[in-house]
DNA sequence: ACAGCCATGTAACTCGTTACATGATTAC
DNA sequence: GTAATCATGTAACGAGTTACATGGCTGT
């Protein structure tokens, strides 16, 4: 069983269907995406999950339950063995695309106030999303004991949770650092 | 004057060539992405690169110094004033693509051997990334004082090791979360 | 002479986005 | 009735990649 050439995006919205028996929307998918899955990976576009949708359905990815309007996909046989080799398959490198980062490497090209106002932007920023991770991660404490259905995504949003504290760490350290820079 | 619409990674290449006065080729240009930027946004294609070039060219924030074969370029006036203005711009939040944890966090379709596996590996790739890494930063300390030229790249690189560092941490405490599972 | 690096591009393609369009259902 | 949400798509576009092609220069 050759395992299809899939864009990785594909591969998480299949993952994303695997958890318990729940037959989901597009729409559905999309908010779960929303909710979980944008913290390391992204957050796709409603027209995109549709389409990835479409083509998982293709490739006998899923299976369509055409209940009225709204049509609702659940991870077929083929798709579960899929996804359980994709798994098994080197993972590569994160990528990380970080503009606060970018901007301060040409620091030079700016100055203290602009640059000491973005890394204070971002701080706050870092809060709210750290907050929003936070109240997934409880969501998923009903059920994130070895074993239940919720475990693996409890460890990853603590993953989740440690790299935010770990970004204000860092990014506290750098003001400070530009601070004394001024004197 | 207003600030030209153009993707992201056009101005990481024009805040490249605002250090010193150097004019670089398209070649060194990617070496030094490769090098530096890759850290915190991404090493484009060669061939980009030559694109990104023209097209910064059209813009007429670079100029072109056309001595022999090769295309050596420079920032123009009016790219040292727009990077200053993009500095300015709001930055955005980090996107973060990590598909260590994606396959993680379907780890009900995958095992433990191979999940740690997939960890162990991920190790090996921070321990080599950081010192990759490190060896910049330690390039950069010559001239990484306030207000000399690698200031910024080198606080950059101290938060890219910090950075490494946070997900060493985590990734061999989600290790010790497994392997107690286990029992 | 030959390998390896320097140097520059073109063509085809995919991923993913935004903008647009449509209509059904639900809550108030 | 009317606003918000649910639900599904199409079309156009842009960023960025890989594969391909070419050729000069440099060290041994």
């Amino acid at each position: 069983m050759a395992l299809p050439e899939l864009p990785v995006t594909s591969f998480a919205l299949l993952g994303l269907l695997s958890f318990g028996d729940e037959e989901l929307t597009g729409y559905e998918l999309k908010q779960r995406a929303d909710i979980t899955m944008r913290f390391y990976w992204v957050a796709p576009a409603m027209s995109q999950v549709y389409s990835e949708l479409k083509r998982l359905h293709e490739h006998r990815l899923v299976r369509v339950t055409g209940s009225g309007r709204a049509t609702r996909y659940r991870l077929s046989a083929r798709g579960r063995r899929v996804l359980h080799e994709w798994s098994a398959t080197p993972a590569g490198f994160p990528v990380w695309k970080h503009p606060v980062a970018l901007r301060l490497m040409i620091g030079h090209a700016s100055d203290q106030e602009t640059l000491r106002g973005m890394l204070t932007a971002y701080l706050e920023e870092l809060v709210t999303s750290r907050a929003d991770l936070q109240e997934v991660r409880t969501m998923l404490s009903a059920a994130d004991a070895p074993g239940e259905t919720y475990h693996f995504p409890g460890l990853v949003a603590d993953w989740g949770l440690a790299h935010f504290d770990s970004e204000r760490e860092i990014t506290e350290k750098t003001l400070r650092r530009l601070q004394e820079d001024d004197a």
